[in-house]
DNA sequence: AGGAAAATCGAATTGTCATTCACTAATTTT
DNA sequence: AAAATTAGTGAATGACAATTCGATTTTCCT
């Protein structure tokens, strides 16, 4: 029986006891995700996490509060991928246009890839208000960062002149969308829709769109299409 | 007490026993609806529409069979919604572009307005299947019948060249999304949002797109914008 | 080694919910 | 006006599910 705290003897091969709680959270997190983006959350029993997980219910709450919390964390998480994506994007410069298309470009990467933790919400009036309202007041500024980020666009001449909060609930439709429709083992990788998406965003925001899109997300990258330039 | 059946003496302003029925059962499916489309399906007990309709749950079985056959009805009168702003759309003709921009406006002020009895799936897997294949079967054929459109106007040089799957998922987010989002005490009207994303989505169709969209969905009609030219 | 803390389990507990039942009142049919 | 049908009710019924509890095993710390 191997005792040791690994960290001596492989580096980081044999994980320590809080390397392995840690993973099991994360684990747990991510079947949950999974669960709660196809069946919904009430439609999702502690029972059907914890047999995905090959543990009993009980199991569930050495990790998790209760079943609210799970949902929070996941849905905290979910926006914490929206402002991260926002960040990166905004890091990398560009016009107003180029952020915030490369802004929901790689959200849709982040909720759709295969680990991910992200829910979208579907039900609404789910969480209970001490949960509830922090979430939303989350969303809210998020969605406000993607209408100064159409304003901006407005201002310098990349994007064409519009309502910005229609517009951001527009894309934000065709956005969190994605995770209805998008199949893991389906004819487009995540990374194609989630270019294809961008690429048909970048066209509906520009002030003087291409002439034409791409004729399938598999082969974006080989034209003159895309998000950039 | 009135006793007669209304037809002879007062045209039809005393309803017939038949009439009646047919009126509580509408009724009963526009309270399931807006319960389903605010909580979901497994968020919402038929005790909660039986509440909202001033009865007790027993009630609710001498109109459908049971829950499940209350939502396969809703889903079913949501598709028959989206087949309607179809044909609707295709008798006034026009460019593939004008039919499927006005069929998706036509659309978004069905499921949006008051007495809807309309129900955007959210939650997946939830009817069992005799009615899930049905549904999906129907969806399909609407979604078909969209591409369908957006090839027509490729083919026309109404739409710009691009994937039609993938563009009529990008458009049936934005749609859909519209139902989250909307509400009746809102600052825009059904009409007003329905004209709004049209006028977005039509010019993300367009070719030539337009050099501006409405600064605010109210204005809408008072200038160039809108679905038609 | 030996006690504390953590992880897990099987078995309650408690609540909710869809559905059914037995019964009553009204209404239609004959 | 009796018989049949329809609406509706309050009280079961039977599942299922979230959460808690007590016991057991494992792991950690010293």
């Amino acid at each position: 029986m191997v005792k040791g705290s690994g960290k001596q003897v492989w580096g980081n091969v044999i994980p320590d006891a809080a390397q392995v709680r840690a993973l099991k959270r994360a684990a747990l997190l991510r079947g949950a995700a999974q669960a709660f983006n196809k069946y919904g959350y009430h439609g999702t029993s502690l029972g059907d996490i914890a047999a995905s997980l090959g543990v009993t219910k009980p199991a569930l709450y050495h990790y998790v509060k209760n079943k609210q919390e799970l949902l929070f964390l996941l849905r905290e998480a979910t926006l914490a991928a929206a402002f991260e994506s926002l960040e990166l994007a905004e890091a990398r410069g560009g016009s107003a246009r180029e952020r915030l298309v490369a802004t929901l470009s790689d959200y849709i990467r982040s909720i759709n890839s295969e680990d991910s933790i992200c829910v979208v919400s579907m039900e609404e009036r789910v969480l209970k208000d001490p949960y509830e309202s922090q979430i939303i007041s989350i969303r809210d500024e998020f969605e406000g960062r993607l209408r100064d980020l159409v304003e901006q666009g407005i201002a310098d001449g990349s994007i064409v002149p519009c309502n910005s909060k229609l517009v951001v609930f527009s894309l934000l439709g065709s956005v969190n969308w994605t995770q209805r429709w998008f199949r893991q083992d389906g004819r487009w990788s995540n990374d194609q829709v989630a270019a294809g998406i961008a690429e048909i965003i970048n066209r509906s925001l520009s002030p003087t769109p291409a002439a034409r899109l791409s004729a399938d997300p598999s082969e974006i990258g080989k034209n003159q299409g895309g998000v950039g330039k």
